[in-house]
DNA sequence: AAGTGGACCTGCTAGC
DNA sequence: TGCTAGCAGGTCCACT
């Protein structure tokens, strides 16, 4: 589910509100992606401090390390001074003193994973490849181009393995290549510095874009406050299989690349 | 080394 | 109405 605009939609949502807080407790429901890695006593009574995005994982500082959570494809946190009892895809809570933070998550790819630091393991480990933030300065078009060099596969592929720059999934992938005009499955070395300045531009572009309409809730996203995003009516190709494309007419056509469904133009995108 | 395909897990929907 | 197949916003890992 969540892309870089749902997770920072999320932290937006909490970070502020739980900073300052004392963890009073914490309860575990069925395993997530992977072990929390510490006992609950370790992270009790700990003050917790900054909420921070790094690509699709949050860190939650707190006072002897922080917990870096990810909320897979169908989690969502919800931060409550008086949450309801568990329901059955209710996780992880972090009880603190000023309100539970909650992770729900009904296909538990999600993870919450307790690290001693941002840059030690096991954080570290799984954050070490990620690729530029998108809205790092030096993420243009003339880097863009430069890391994709020689690269076979599609340029579809490579801007959703998070390596080169992170935040864009499925949904954003597919509506930045189309205003972009770039095919998904050219060879994303073969793609000019001109067509690469326009999509690290597109990029960018859509996930402020995004970000500024609350993200996207196709099914089932919701912020730590509950509130749904609008991005879904503005997409220009995602999920429009046979619809119209909204600038020359033909119809939106999907494909599979890596498992994965892709939307495009086949005429505006080349 | 880069690229590919499977795995993880559950819920919902379309189609028979 | 009820079953089944197919699909879903992510990413790690093993294999070629």
């Amino acid at each position: 589910m969540p892309e870089l605009p749902e997770v920072e939609v999320t932290r937006q949502s909490f970070a502020q509100r739980i900073r300052g807080a004392r963890v009073t407790g914490v309860r575990l429901g069925k395993p997530l992606r992977w072990p929390l890695g510490c006992e609950a006593q370790h992270i009790v009574g700990q003050p917790v401090g900054e909420v921070v995005r790094r690509g699709k994982y949050l860190w939650v500082a707190l006072g002897n390390g922080g917990l870096l959570m990810h909320l897979g494809m169908s989690g969502s946190l919800a931060f409550s001074e008086t949450p309801p009892p568990p329901g059955a895809h209710d996780h992880f809570d972090l009880v603190t003193t000023l309100g539970t933070l909650r992770l729900t998550d009904p296909r538990r790819f999600g993870a919450v994973v307790w690290s001693e630091a941002l840059d030690r393991p096991p954080a570290a480990t799984l954050l070490a490849a990620l690729g530029l933030e998108p809205f790092d300065e030096r993420f243009d078009g003339a880097w863009l181009h430069r890391q994709l060099r020689g690269r076979r596969v599609s340029i579809k592929q490579a801007l959703l393995s998070g390596r080169i720059v992170v935040g864009a999934g499925n949904i954003y992938a597919c509506e930045a290549l189309f205003e972009a005009g770039i095919h998904p499955a050219r060879a994303a070395g073969r793609i000019s510095l001109p067509r690469c300045v326009r999509l690290a531009d597109a990029v960018r572009g859509t996930l402020a874009r995004a970000l500024q309409l609350g993200g996207s809730t196709l099914r089932d996203f919701r912020d730590a406050h509950g509130m749904e995003g609008r991005f879904q009516q503005h997409a220009q190709v995602y999920g429009r299989e046979g619809q119209p494309c909204l600038r020359c007419g033909a119809a939106v056509r999907r494909s599979v690349q890596g498992q994965r469904a892709t939307y495009y133009c086949a005429h505006c995108q080349t």
